[in-house]
DNA sequence: TTGTAGGCGTTATCAA
DNA sequence: TTGATAACGCCTACAA
C-alpha cells in the first residue's frame, strides 16, 4: 500500500491527465469549470496532500528557513525563536531550527545541514568566536541575516539592538539615584553586544563626571551561578560597589541571590539592573530594574527582514537596529510607586 | 549561474558518470579506489553539499520531525523542545516545529502542514479539546508520539508523566508540614493532566482522612495573571485555606504575588506549591516547592520513542509514564536547612 | 480546454 | 568497475 495519494492517483480516479489535475490545485485559469470543480472532489475525498518535497526541488525553493540559534530554551532566545514562527507561518514558511549551545564547531555544522536542506534563508544568532562560516555564506549568495549581533568586519544584512543605549540608561538611572560605584557584570567583549553595553557604561560614566574604574568590570560567562560567584567573590575580596549592572537578567537573579545570602539589601545597600526583560523579571522579588528588549518583535522583524531580501524588496546589507527601553522596578527603587 | 554544485558537475569535471560519484558519495563497495578519491576531491574542490530534497523525494524519507507544540516559549515547552533537537540532532534528523497557541484549529492545520512537509514521524503535545486530528493521523499510518498528555478515548504511543503521583506528593507534603485546608489552583481537567493531578490531590486527602471541600478546587486558565487574580478573589470572599497547591510553577508565582501584597506570609501564614520546575523556580523568593518533571529528558525520550517506532523497534502503541519527584524549598519550609 | 513530455537532484537497477 | 536509464511527485512548455 502506498503511503501517500498523488496528483496521478487523483488523475485515474478522475479520469484526466495529470496535468489537468495540476491546473486545479493550482488554480489555474486554462480549466473547464466542471473538471476543475470534480478534481477538487476527488482530491478531497481521497485526502490528498501536497508532497511539498517535490514542489521544493522542482522549484528550486523550499519555504523552509533555518534558524540557528545558541540554545532555544534560554528565556531571551525562547521568545524570538517564537517571533520567528508566527512571522513564518503567516507567510507560509516553515521553520527548521538548531541549537549550537554557544559552539562554534555546531554552529558551522547547523550552517552546512541548512544549506543540505536547501532552505530559501538563515537567520543566525553566531557565536562570534569566529566569522568564517558567515562570510562563506554570504560569498555564496544565500540569504540570511544575522540576528542579535553586529560584526564590525563584515557587512551583512543584520538584526540588533541598540545596546549602546541600553548600557547607557541603566548606568545613567544607577548614577540619577545617587550610586557612584556601579559594577558591571558583564558578558565577553569579543562579543559585539557585550562590547556596546560596555561603550554605553563609559559614555554615561564619562558624562556625569565618573571616573572608569577596572576593578569594577567584569566579564564571566553565561549563567546564573558564574553571576553568583563573582558577586560573592568580589565581596569577599572586600571590593566596594553600590550597584551593580548586569549584562542580563540572569545574571541579575544570580547577583541578588547572592547579596541576600550575605545580608545585603537590594536596593537599599545594593541596587541591581538586568537587562533583557525576561517574562520572570517582573515576578521575582525585589521585581528587577532593566533595558526592555521587545523579543517577539526582534523575532519577527528578523523573519520580516529575511522575506525581504527573498523577495528582493529588502537591500541586502540592511541594518535593523531595534529601540531598546529602560524598565525601572524594585531592584533600584525601593516601595515603588508609594 | 547555478545556485548549486549537483553530482552532474561533479561528474563533468571528474570525467566520469553521475551515478559513479553517487557511488563514491555513499561509500559503496562497487569502485575503484583511485576514482573514489578523485571524486571525492572534486567534489571537495567544488563545495558540494548534498540537496536534501532530491534525496527526500527519491527515498520517500525526509530525516525530519515534526513538532507540534502550545507554545515553544514557554518555559515548560522550551526545555522539552531542546530535548527533542538534542536527540534528534544525534540521529541526524533535524525538526520543523510549529505553535498552535493552544488552538485547536492551529493544531490541526499544523499537523496538515506537517504531512505535507512528509515529515518521517510527529511529535504532538495536543490542546486535548478534540482529538479527531490525531486520530486521523492514526489511521493514516504516519508516526507520531503523544507528548505530556494521556488520552483515554485513544489507543496512541504517549509519553507523559505520572502526574497523579505528582499531585499526591505535593498535597501529601502539605498535609504532613500539618496543613489541612488546601487550595488547589488547577488547570481545566478535560486535560488529563489536570484531571491525573487532582486525582492524586484527592488520594492524599483520603489517605489522611480528610474530606474533599469543592471550594477549594478551582480551574483556571493560564497564566500568572489568572493565578493572581483567583487569589486576590478568593481573599476576598473569606475563603479560609493554609496552603495552595498549584497546577504549575507560574500559577504559583502568581499565587505568591498576591498574597504577598496582602501581607500574607509564605509559608509561615500560607504554604505554596507548584508543579514542574521551572528553571526560575529556585531563584525567586521564596525559592518554590514543586513537582520536578526532567523536561529535557521528556523531550529526548520523546525523540527516542518516535525514533524507535520508525525504524520498527518500538511497539505501536507503547506508553512511557516519566516519574516526578518532589523539590522542597522555602516556599513550605521556613528557614530550610538551618 | 486538455494531454504529452521533460526535468528538478538523487539513487537503484541493470547491462556493459 | 563503470555507465545509461528510470523513478520519486510535481509543475510547465508545448502540442493537440
Amino acid at each position: 500500500m502506498k503511503k501517500f495519494v498523488t496528483i496521478r492517483d487523483i488523475a485515474r480516479e478522475a479520469g484526466v491527465s495529470i496535468n489537468t489535475v495540476s491546473r486545479a490545485l493550482n488554480d489555474k485559469p486554462d480549466i473547464n469549470v466542471e473538471t476543475k470543480k470534480k478534481v477538487l472532489e476527488v482530491a478531497d475525498r481521497l485526502g490528498y496532500i501536497r508532497d511539498a518535497t517535490a514542489v521544493s526541488l522542482r522549484y528550486g525553493l523550499t519555504r523552509v528557513i533555518g534558524v540557528i540559534l545558541e540554545d532555544s530554551s534560554n528565556p531571551f532566545y525562547s521568545e524570538v525563536l517564537k517571533g520567528i514562527e508566527m512571522a513564518a507561518k503567516k507567510k507560509k514558511f516553515n521553520v527548521i531550527f538548531m541549537n549550537t549551545e554557544r559552539s562554534y564547531e555546531l554552529e558551522n555544522e547547523a550552517i552546512k545541514t541548512m544549506i543540505g536542506r536547501r532552505v530559501d534563508g538563515m537567520i543566525i544568532s553566531p557565536t562570534q568566536e569566529k566569522c568564517d562560516d558567515i562570510k562563506l555564506l554570504s560569498e555564496k549568495g544565500i540569504p540570511f541575516v544575522v540576528l542579535g549581533v553586529h560584526f564590525d568586519e563584515l557587512n551583512v544584512p543584520e538584526i540588533y539592538t541598540d545596546d549602546e543605549k541600553g548600557g547607557y540608561l541603566a548606568t545613567k538611572h544607577l548614577i540619577e539615584i545617587g550610586r557612584r560605584r556601579i559594577l558591571f557584570l558583564n558578558g565577553f567583549t569579543y562579543k559585539s553586544v557585550a562590547k556596546m553595553r560596555l561603550n554605553g557604561y563609559r559614555k554615561a560614566l564619562k558624562e556625569f563626571g565618573l571616573e572608569y574604574d577596572k576593578s569594577l568590570v567584569h566579564e564571566i560567562e553565561e549563567g546564573y551561578e558564574n553571576a553568583y560567584n563573582k558577586v560573592k567573590e568580589l565581596l569577599k575580596k572586600g571590593i566596594k560597589f553600590d550597584s551593580i549592572f548586569c549584562f542580563n537578567d540572569v545574571f541579575a537573579i544570580g547577583a541578588i541571590g547572592a547579596l541576600k545570602e550575605e545580608g545585603i539589601k537590594v536596593p537599599q545597600d545594593i541596587a541591581v539592573v538586568g537587562y533583557d526583560d525576561i517574562y520572570f523579571s517582573k515576578f521575582i522579588s525585589p521585581s528587577l530594574t532593566t533595558v526592555k528588549i521587545d523579543k517577539i518583535l526582534e523575532g519577527k522583524l528578523a523573519f520580516e527582514m529575511l522575506h525581504g531580501i527573498l523577495t528582493k524588496k529588502t537591500g541586502k546589507n540592511v541594518k535593523n537596529v531595534l529601540d531598546v527601553e529602560l524598565i525601572v522596578r524594585e531592584s533600584t527603587i525601593d516601595k515603588i510607586g508609594e
